[in-house]
Parts: structure tokens; sequence; C-alpha cells
RNA sequence: CGGGGAGUAGCGCAGUUGGCUAGCGCGCUUGCUUUGGGAGCAAGAGGUCGAGAGUUCAAAUCUCUCCUCCCCGACCA
């Protein structure tokens, strides 16, 4: 991609009205814009990290066996009244009434549509294991939205559902879904907490929570130092000595062992071997996409922008011409920007005719993972400069030999 | 919903004891010079001062009502 021709609006001054370090940068960087509280758009370079981020849950997803499929935003309330989660929900639920003047709501989840849907077509014990997920735009109108994305009105969710005959077959399901949550945290650049924890409003027994440490977190946890037990905190359970620390942290994945609660009320019955009819024992498993995307920024920044971890960074490498109008560095940027390309890289050319300073500073900020700077200077010596977002390292590099180079540091 | 803060150009802000044609920085347009950490000169474009009502000779500025955004509390991914 070349920047002249991208669209990726930064700014260069904090916006008004923001507080969470990711919700500035989120903003200054061009990842996203506010229609209102609670609702953003992605603009490119915030949609690039949200399809790479879906990529990578996709994958684990598909890994453990689950299909992806696509359920409705727009649903009838006549479901919820079913588990009774039109009242219990009500709160968070925007609904209204169509032109029939059915009611109707915008789905803040969806186990009852997946229900409904297993309801229909799972009908043996024949039919079962089964998992599906979809990743999908939540609605939930939030009593205080927070943070920028962290906390939205609108927002992206992946949640699966699994369907088996019996508890051992969740456990089973339960622990593919524990597994594979480790390895998408892992791949997006985050050390994760986890903790069991209440199952709320979904109902259901066990639960596993996932959150990772954040100034910006809205939950906190007890942390052993010795034994490394880790515990929720809630109220008046706060644990005695001083081996215990408190750290704030930001939920990011919850799993759930559901068992029967939806399907016994929407009659999501199968037939086992016997011939006798029974509920098919559930279990739901979340992540917050979008909020993940700011939890990664929260975590990975210092005072000149965003630090992307490798797997999720809208771009793999930034080129730099320091003299956009210099022939020579201009020919040497494309000629690495062919070759990186060929090697299946996702590469920016900031092919901008603008001051070094300012494509050094932008630079920053969006928080490419690694940088090559084509200055006259080196050049006169034949040289380039490879710089590391992370640390600030920077490798002094023949020019032949960029695209080689820039290779063998991407695979460390 | 309760408490606190804030709305003036695309962005960040000043101006608010009522008083000239509403200003500054950045960004944007045109030209020339520049280019290793947010360049310089020159000429421009861009505003219902959040909205409505009121007081007044006169309102960004005073009064009332409403709207929006941010932060703190209960909820959640």
């Amino acid at each position: 991609m070349y920047w002249s021709k991208y669209f990726l609006p930064t700014l260069k001054e904090v916006p008004a009205g923001t507080e969470a370090i990711s919700h500035q940068l989120s903003l200054r960087a061009g990842l996203v814009n506010m229609l209102t509280s609670g609702v953003y758009s992605y603009l490119p370079l915030g949609h690039r990290v949200l399809r790479r981020v879906e990529n990578i849950i996709r994958q684990e997803m598909d890994a453990i066996g689950c299909h992806e499929l696509l359920m409705p935003a727009l649903q009838p309330i006549d479901i919820w009244k079913k588990t009774g989660r039109d009242v219990t929900m009500k709160e968070v639920m925007f609904s209204f009434d169509n032109k029939k003047a059915q009611r109707m709501c915008l789905g803040p989840t969806h186990e009852e549509i997946i229900t409904d849907i297993a309801k229909q077509f799972v009908k043996s014990y024949r039919h079962l294991p089964v998992t599906l997920y979809q990743i999908q735009t939540k609605f939930r109108d939030e009593i205080r939205t927070r943070f920028g994305i962290v906390r939205a009105c609108e927002f992206i969710m992946k949640d699966a559902y699994s369907f088996d005959r019996d508890w051992e077959g969740l456990k089973k399901n339960y622990d593919l879904q524990l597994q594979a949550y480790h390895k998408i945290f892992k791949r997006c650049g985050l050390d994760m907490i986890v903790v069991t924890a209440d199952s709320g409003a979904m109902g259901g027994s066990v639960s596993h929570e996932f959150l990772v440490a954040a100034p910006i977190g809205e939950d906190a946890v007890w942390i052993n130092k010795d034994s490394g037990q880790i515990l929720k905190d809630e109220e008046g359970k706060t644990p005695q000595g001083s081996e215990w620390e408190r750290k704030v942290a930001i939920e990011l994945g919850h799993i759930f062992q559901l068992g029967t609660k939806y399907s016994e009320s929407l009659g999501a019955v199968y037939l086992d071997e016997n011939g006798s009819q029974k509920p098919i024992i559930m279990g739901c498993y979340g992540i917050g996409v979008s909020r993940l995307i700011a939890a990664v920024i929260e975590v990975n920044n210092d005072p000149a922008g965003i630090i992307w971890p490798k797997e999720i960074a809208p771009f793999d490498v930034e080129i730099l011409p320091v003299q956009a109008g210099d022939g020579v560095s201009m020919g040497l940027a494309q000629k690495y920007y062919q070759e990186l390309a060929q090697a299946g890289l996702d590469v920016l050319l900031d092919d901008r005719d603008e001051s070094a300073g300012r494509k050094f500073n932008d630079a920053d900020l969006i928080g490419i993972p690694l940088r090559i700077i084509i200055g006259k200077r080196m050049l006169a010596q034949n040289q380039v400069e490879i710089k590391l977002r992370r640390n600030g390292q920077v490798t002094v590099v023949d020019a032949n030999k960029v695209s080689q180079e820039v290779l063998r540091l991407l695979s460390l």
C-alpha cells in the first residue's frame, strides 16, 4: 500500500475528551472514528487489525473443529420470552416495533438464536457433538459506555456454542475451547489472567474468564505471588496476607458450561440410542474482538505511539524513504516493496512528500513492527537502516540485502 | 440513573466583568524554497460560537430549557 493513495488520517494532537491511552491512540493512529458515544467506524487501518484478529480466531476455532456461521442481529423479541431474558436483559437491549407492530431487538448475544437452530436440525445423538461460531456485531444499550471501543454499544464479538449429548462431551469441548483461547490470546501478543468466575446472566455452572492486566480495567483480581493462585476481586472477599497482589484487569473472553438452561426452555432435544428424548447439553464461548484490540494497544505502547504485536499489526513492514523526491531512494523503496509483497508480506510505503520528522513520527504512531529507512545520507555508502518498533533497535544493512534481512528479522 | 467536568473552523485551544468585521496554533488550497525526528516565506479557503427561547440599543459572553461528549459508581465481552 502506498501511503499517498491510502486513507490513513493521523492526528498530531490528543483528541479532547479522551483519557484512556488506547482511546487516544486508536483515534490518533487513524484506526477508528466515533459516530456517537460507544459507536465507532473502523477506518482502513483499524479494519486491517480487526481482520487479522478475526483470522487468528477463525484459524484456532476451525482447528478444533468448530464451524463458522452468521446469525441475524435483528431478532423478534418473542424468542427471548421463551428464556425469560426479554426481562433479565431488558436493560441492555435495543428494542423497537417494526411496521407490523412486532417487537424486535438488536441481538445483544445469540444463545436463543443458536439454540433455535439446534432445535430444528440437531435431532439425533448422531448429530452430536457439534460446535458453531460466528464473528458478528453485538448491540448492547450499555448503562455507560467507556474508553472508546472498550465498552461500546455496538461491538464485535466472537461467540461459539457447543452442543453435546452429555456433560462428559461438554467438558471435552469446553477444554478444547480453553486451550484454543490460550493460543488466540498468545498470538495476539497478550498475557492473560485466567480465573474461574460466576456465570451471571448466562446461566449454567462452570465458567472461566480471560482477563488482561491494564490500567483501564473494569475488573480486578488478586494474585498470590507465592502460589500463583488467582482470585476474582469481589465484594468482601479480600484475601489476607502480603503475598496477595491486586491487579486491575479487563475482560476479553468468557467461556461457560451452560448445560440445559437454553435447550430446555427452547425445546432443543435429541433422541439417544434408546430412542429416549434428552435435552442437548450446551456451552458458550465469547471473545470481545473489538475490545481485544483496545486492550492490545493499552498494553503495547510508548509515548510515541502504538507498538503492534507481529501477528495483528495492520502491516508487517513500513518502508520510509526520507526524501520522497529523491529518485534513487524511491526507486529502492519500490524495489523492496515489490520483493516483500511477493514474499507475502503486507507492506506500507510512505511515499508522501512530507518532512522527515512527520514521517518518522507517523511511523512511530501507527506502530508497524519493522521499518525500512532509506535516506541519502546512508545511501551514500550503499546502506539502508532497518528499525524495530518494539525496542528501537537499528540494523544497518547493505542496500542490496534489505529484503533478505527483513525476512530474517520477521522470522525471529 | 446519581455525582463531577466540557461543548467556539477538520483537530487542539484563547476570547466569557455584554460593545468594532470572532481570534491563535496545527491541518487544508496555490506558488517558490525545503526534506535524518511534526520545515520557511507569500497568498488564500474554511464559523448557525452545541440547540431553542428570553433579557438588552447590542449576546460567544447574562437567564431558562434542552441536546451531546468525557470521567467516577451498578453491568458486561
